[in-house]
DNA sequence: CTGCCACTTCAAGTCAACTTGAGGTCAAGC
DNA sequence: GCTTGACCTCAAGTTGACTTGAAGTGGCAG
C-alpha cells in the first residue's frame, strides 16, 4: 500500500493539516508511521476523506461518522442498518429537491408575497418535521 | 393574518420555544405581538420555519438564510442567484444521491475490503473536494 | 553545513447554534 | 382569589468542529 506524507494527503484532499490531525485524533482515520516528525497515511485515506465529507454533507457528526465506518473505511454496520441509512438518506435527497424545486419556483413566480402562493406553500409544507440532524 | 402563541408554533414546527427567541433575537424570523408576555407569531411563520429547516439541511448557516429571505419570509435575492443557488443545490443532492448508492453497494457487495472495491471507489472519488458547506 | 519551511505537540481560543439557570410574570382553570 | 405552568429576560454555559499560537524538530536544497 501506498504511502503519503500529511501534506500531500491534504493537498489531495482538500483537508488542512491541522484538520487531518484533529480527525486522527478522535480515531476517525489512521496514519501509518512518520517520515521524520510527519504523519504519513495509507493513500486509500483520501477515499475515506471523501466519504467523510459526504457524510457531513449529509448532515452526520463527525462521530457518527466513527460509528458507521472503521478506521480503515470498511463499514462498521449491519446491512439491514446500512439500507435504512441510505433510505433516510432517500428522503433526505426528496427534501433538498423540495428546496431546490422552490428555489426555481420563487426565481420565476411572478406573485407577490411567496408566503401567500399555494404552490410554493405546498412546496414547503411536506417539509416541515423533517429534522436536520439525524439521529444515530 | 391568524397569529399564534409561541407554544402552538413551537408545537406545530418541532422547533423549541427558546429556538424560537434566538431566531428572533438574531432577525431570522419576527413575532408580532404579545399575549400577556408571550409572544405571538403569524401563522406562517411555520412555512417559514420548515424553509428554514430545509436551507440548514442543505448546509447553510442560519446567517445565510437570513440573507436570502427576509424576516417575512419573501426572497431577498435576485432572479439569477436563486437559479444559481439551486444549480448548486442540484450538485449536492448529486452527491449525496452518490453517498446513497455506495451505502446500498457496501450493504450489498461481497467484496471484503470496500476500500479496495473498484466500484466503491469510483463512486467515492468523485466526491473528492466537494465542499460541505455553501460559500455565499 | 546552514537555512528554511512544513511539519510536530499541547493548550487555548473561536464560532455557530443553541440550551440552561435564576429569578420573575401572567392568563387560565379550579 | 390562588395556584400552576408555560412563558418571560438576561447572562452564562455547552457542544462540535476546528484553528491558532508558542516553542520545537528534521529532511532537503543550495
Amino acid at each position: 500500500m501506498k504511502r503519503v506524507d500529511i501534506g500531500v494527503l491534504s493537498e489531495k484532499s482538500g483537508v488542512s493539516p491541522s484538520t487531518l490531525r484533529y480527525y486522527e485524533e478522535i480515531g476517525l482515520i489512521q496514519s501509518v508511521g512518520r517520515h521524520g516528525l510527519r504523519r504519513q497515511f495509507d493513500a486509500q485515506t483520501a477515499t475515506q476523506l471523501a466519504l467523510i465529507s459526504l457524510g457531513k454533507m449529509a448532515g452526520f457528526s463527525l462521530e457518527d461518522i466513527k460509528g458507521m465506518f472503521a478506521k480503515d473505511g470498511s463499514p462498521r454496520l449491519p446491512r439491514a442498518e446500512l439500507h435504512l441509512r441510505a433510505d433516510a438518506l432517500d428522503q433526505q435527497i426528496r427534501d433538498l429537491s423540495r428546496l431546490r424545486d422552490a428555489l426555481h419556483h420563487v426565481a420565476d413566480c411572478p406573485a407577490e408575497t411567496h408566503m401567500e402562493c399555494p404552490k410554493f406553500k405546498r412546496l414547503m409544507n411536506f417539509a416541515a418535521r423533517t429534522n436536520t440532524r439525524h439521529k444515530v
